[in-house]
DNA sequence: CGTTGTGAAATGATTCACAGCT
DNA sequence: AGCTGTGAATCATTTCACAACG
C-alpha cells in the first residue's frame, strides 16, 4: 500500500462504496471497469475515482481500466475487511435484534460474538443464536473473543456508560445507534447511526426542493 | 429566514446535531449558550458554529450568546421538523420492525402512517399498532396520508423496485436501509443508512490507528 | 468585559488537462 | 485508440481576526 501520508476524509467515506459497487459488478460477471464507468454509477467524476484509488497504490491498467476482482481484493485489504472482525452487541431491544439478525454481516467480515443487556427479563433469552448475557460478562467476553468492535444499541440514557464499559473492556471502535453524542478518548473510533438525524436531513432537503441540496454523491450515503 | 443562496452541505449535516445538542442542554435547564460552548461539545470551532447559524439569520446576542429555546425553535422551523412528517415504511423484517417501534420518532416530527410488505405471510399481521398491508395499497395510502417520506427496509434485491413504487406513489424523500445504490430522479431526496458501510469505515479507522482519521466532528456522525 | 457576525486568509477537496503507458 | 496517474488550477469550507454590540 503506497500510503503517502494523509488520506482525505471524503476518500475514506467513499472507499466502502467502491467495494460495494465493485462486488455488485463482479456478481454480474464484469471483468474490468474504467474510472469513468465506476464514477458514473456512483455519481463521481472519473478524476475523483482515480485520485481516490491512487492514494493507496497503482491498481489501474492504462488503456484497460481496473481489473475488478483484483481491485476489490486490494480495497478489502485496505479496509481491513479481508480479515474477520469479532464484535459485541450491547442492547437487545429492537435495534440490537435487527443488527444481530442482519445476515449479511459475516460475509462482510463482521461477526457478532456475544450479546449483552441490562434487563434481567432479557438476560438468558436467545436472539439469533446468541444467549443474551449480563453486562458483568462484557469484559471477559471481549477479551475471550478478541472483539475490537462494539455495537451500541442501548437506550440514550445508558449509552455513555455502555461506551465506557466497552472501552474499558478493550473495544477499539464503537458503532453507536443511540441518539446521543458520546465522549470517548481519541484512540477510540466512533461512528453514529442516528435515525432522527437522517430523517431530519431528509426533511430539510425535501423542503429545500433538493435541487440545490443534492450533489450526486452524498445521495448515496 | 435570511437564506442568501447557497448553504454549504456540511452546514446542513450539522444542523440536526445542533438541534439534538440544544434539546439536551434545554432539558438540563440551561438558558443560553455561546458558540464556544456549543462548539466544544460538538467538536467544532466557535467560528464554525457562528458561520453555520449565520446562514439562516441573526440568532445570537453579542456578549450573551444564543438563547437556547429561541434557537432550537428557529432551527426546528428551518429543518421543517416543527411540522409533522407522515411517512410510510416498506419492509416488515428486522429493520422495518425496529424503525416502526422506534418510540422517539413522533416527538421528532415523524409519524409512521402505514406499513407494507410483499410477503403474504406477513401481510395482515400487527407491528407496533400497524396492520401490515400489501404493496398494492401503497399509492392509495401515500395519497390518503399525505406521506412525503418513505422508509425503505426491504431486501436489497427488491429495493430499486420499491423505491420506484414509492416515488410513483408521490413520496418525495427516501430513507434507504438497503445496502444498494438507488437510482432516482433528481427531485427525490435520498439518504442511505448502510450498516456494512458504517462498519467498514469503523474498521478502517481502527486499522489506521484513528489518530489521523479522526477529526472530531465526524466522530459524531 | 464577553460574544456575535463577517470579511479576508488559509486550508482542503475536486476538477482540469495532459504526459505516458498498453 | 483508450485509459491511468498526477501536477496545476479551481472551487469549497474552515479558521483567523477584528469591528461592532449589549
Amino acid at each position: 500500500m503506497r500510503n503517502d501520508g494523509r488520506i482525505p476524509r471524503p476518500t475514506i467515506k467513499r472507499l466502502s462504496l467502491y467495494v460495494r459497487e465493485l462486488e455488485s459488478m463482479l456478481s454480474r460477471g464484469a471483468q474490468t471497469v474504467s474510472s469513468r464507468q465506476l464514477g458514473d454509477v456512483l455519481g463521481l467524476t472519473d478524476a475523483q475515482v482515480r485520485k481516490d484509488l491512487a492514494h493507496f497504490g497503482q491498481f489501474g491498467h492504462p488503456g484497460v481500466g481496473y481489473h475488478i476482482g483484483e481491485l476489490t481484493e486490494q480495497l478489502r485489504r485496505i479496509l481491513g475487511t479481508d480479515q474477520q472482525w469479532p464484535a459485541v452487541v450491547v442492547g437487545a431491544g429492537n435495534i440490537g435484534r435487527a443488527v444481530i439478525n442482519y445476515a449479511r454481516l459475516p460475509e462482510k467480515g463482521f461477526s457478532v460474538m456475544a450479546v449483552f443487556d441490562r434487563d434481567p427479563e432479557v438476560i438468558g433469552t436467545e436472539i439469533g443464536g446468541h444467549t443474551v448475557r449480563p453486562m458483568s460478562e462484557l469484559a471477559e467476553q471481549v477479551r475471550a473473543n478478541g472483539a475490537r468492535i462494539g455495537m451500541l444499541a442501548a437506550p440514550a440514557e445508558a449509552a455513555q456508560d455502555v461506551a465506557e464499559a466497552m472501552i474499558a473492556a478493550g473495544v477499539r471502535g464503537i458503532l453507536n445507534f443511540a441518539p446521543v453524542r458520546l465522549t470517548v478518548p481519541p484512540q477510540v473510533a466512533i461512528h453514529s447511526v442516528d435515525l432522527t438525524v437522517s430523517l431530519e436531513r431528509l426533511a430539510f432537503e425535501i423542503t429545500l426542493g433538493i435541487d440545490q441540496a443534492n450533489r450526486r454523491d452524498d445521495r448515496i450515503e
